[in-house]
DNA sequence: TAGAACGTCAAC
DNA sequence: GTTGACGTTCTA
């Protein structure tokens, strides 16, 4: 089966090559641009018993994939993936069965990911004004294995000022959705898997009716969710709407690992700056220590109850207390206040950003289907982000090397962390966004920590090891059909030109 | 349209 | 007040 996919690979001569990529296999749902598999949850029984078409945009990003975690083998796996090898072999079992899906047939209008909603913890927070409420935290892991690094917590319902617990259900077929993003224009294979990674926090099935409504939405509407051009050609009626003052600005987290290197004095902003001999006219940052996870500024304030964020780190903050500035319309707001302000939206549910911390794609432009703003719309800071995310490979940007004891300092940063996450966990189990906390200690391990990619890998399984691959062999070598990993060599491709973007995209 | 320039803001 | 640099406009 692997011989019959490489051989068809081969007729299409590759992805990188010639591979072209067409915008009909674009699917309408841009919020789901990660890596989900379909459970157990019989509320999606009649989900499940469609097959489920991939894109080309899938099934290339789905290759790419595979291909780079095999010649990665074992280095950089992620702590919380309990079975590397079999979702790898499943991964690469998902593309022999889609091989010959039919990318017309792929766009359905309809989400295929789904969650389960069985378990749920409920905690007792206090909220800005001292109310005692009831929130549910959702995990996204096995109770028994989870941990507060590794789990994160999602608004649902804001009318019902609710927290629900999620849980990944081991999958019961391989439907897997990579839904590309414009982003996937702009850069290399598998972009779709980490350009902007939100995760739904609560995605209940719509009445059939609805559904057909969605889906006649999205084939009367295709156009407008499906780029002709490049993203930085497209315009949307919503630029007018949101101007330079709705634009908060964001500042850089000063804890990744691009923040925390030394100018390079050699890239065009520095060779500007005045301490290394230039007028100073650019007053831009270091090509090479631009924040890969810009934060909000202190001054940043909640449109509903004014209080601003302050000088306190997201480490410290209570769940309530941080704000989230909504992607598409800019506005930031504490989860409880937007609740307060905006109890009507209760069709919706918010999405969280795994890429950009404090940011989310709130309820109300969820619900009013606001349009993705083209890359070039976004801030500079943020699409630097996105775009760096996708320039890197997958992630995996190459970093220089990093002495030991740089390492060791960095080491000993990241157990501090941890255990001011665990004293954190003790009272607010589900505030985890401590994932956009970057810290490291080695050049690949910051890659990693950025949730997408974790979440990439992990959300293919349960935590629970009861992972159903019964007659796979684990031996890589052995079992693992090179052909499927023969398209293209990532690491070969990574050079130090692809540390620096051109401004558009670096700024 | 990409890169240069600069007003202005956030951090210190 | 000073420094760094974000977000936007300007320009070739
Ligand atoms: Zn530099
Ligand atoms: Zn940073
Ligand atoms: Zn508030
Ligand atoms: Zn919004």
């Amino acid at each position: 089966m692997n011989l019959e996919y490489a051989q068809k690979q081969q007729e299409t001569d590759g992805i990188k090559s010639t591979t072209p990529i067409n915008s009909s296999d674009l699917k309408p749902c841009r919020t789901s641009r990660l890596l989900l598999v379909n459970n157990n949850n019989n509320n999606n029984k009649d989900i499940e018993q469609q097959y489920q078409h991939l894109t080309r945009f899938e099934l290339d990003g789905l290759q790419t994939l595979c291909s780079l975690l095999r010649k990665l083998k074992d280095k950089s796996i992620p702590e919380d993936l309990i079975q590397p090898q079999q979702l790898l072999e499943s991964m690469e079992r998902l593309l022999i069965d889609h091989v010959s899906d039919d990318s017309q047939l792929s766009i359905t209008g309809q989400s295929i990911i789904h969650y389960n909603y069985n378990q749920q913890y409920t905690f007792d927070i206090t909220n800005n004004q001292n109310e005692t409420e009831s929130f549910q935290g959702i995990k996204r892991k096995n109770p028994d294995h989870n941990n507060m690094q590794q789990s994160s917590f999602h608004l649902i319902h804001p009318s019902q000022h609710q927290y629900e617990t999620l849980s990944m259900q081991q999958p019961t077929t391989n439907v897997v959705t990579l839904h590309p993003s414009t982003t996937v224009l702009l850069s290399g294979p598998l972009a779709s898997s980490n350009s902007s990674n939100y995760y739904p926090s609560h995605h209940p099935l719509p009445p059939p009716q609805q559904q057909q409504q969605q889906q006649q939405h999205y084939i009367n509407n295709y156009n407008q969710y499906t780029p002709t051009k490049s993203p930085t050609q497209q315009h949307y009626q919503t630029d007018k709407n949101i101007t330079a003052k709705d634009r908060h600005k964001r500042v850089r987290c000063k804890q990744c690992e691009p923040c925390c290197r030394d100018d390079c004095s050699e890239c065009v902003h520095c060779k500007d700056m005045p301490k290394f001999g230039g007028v100073g006219k650019m007053k831009q940052c270091c090509l090479t220590k631009q924040c890969i996870a810009p934060i909000l500024p202190s001054t940043a304030t909640c449109q509903v109850c004014l209080k601003k964020k302050g000088s306190r780190k997201l480490s410290q903050l209570k769940p309530e207390e941080i704000l989230y500035e909504c992607e598409r319309c800019m506005e930031i707001h504490h989860l409880p206040c937007f609740h307060t302000a905006h109890s009507d939206v209760s069709t919706s549910e918010g999405v969280f950003s795994d890429d950009i911390p404090e940011t989310w794609l709130c309820p109300k432009c969820i619900t009013a289907n606001t349009p993705e703003p083209p890359l070039y719309k976004l801030r500079p800071i943020v699409r630097r982000t996105l775009v760096t995310t996708n320039k890197g490979k997958n992630g995996l940007i190459e970093l220089p090397y990093s002495d030991p004891s740089q390492q060791q300092h960095h080491h000993h940063i990241l157990q501090q962390q941890q255990q001011q996450q665990q004293h954190q966990q003790q009272y607010h189990m589900y505030a985890t966004n401590i994932n956009t906390n970057l810290h490291y200690t080695d050049s690949y391990e910051v890659m990693e920590n950025e949730a997408k990619k974790r979440r990439l890998y992990a959300s293919m399984y349960t935590t629970n090891g009861n992972i159903d691959s019964p007659g796979i062999p684990t031996n890589p070598s052995s079992t693992m059909n090179n052909n499927l990993v023969a398209l293209d060599d990532l690491s070969q491709s990574l050079n130090d030109s692809d540390l620096y973007i051109p401004q558009m995209f670096a700024v």
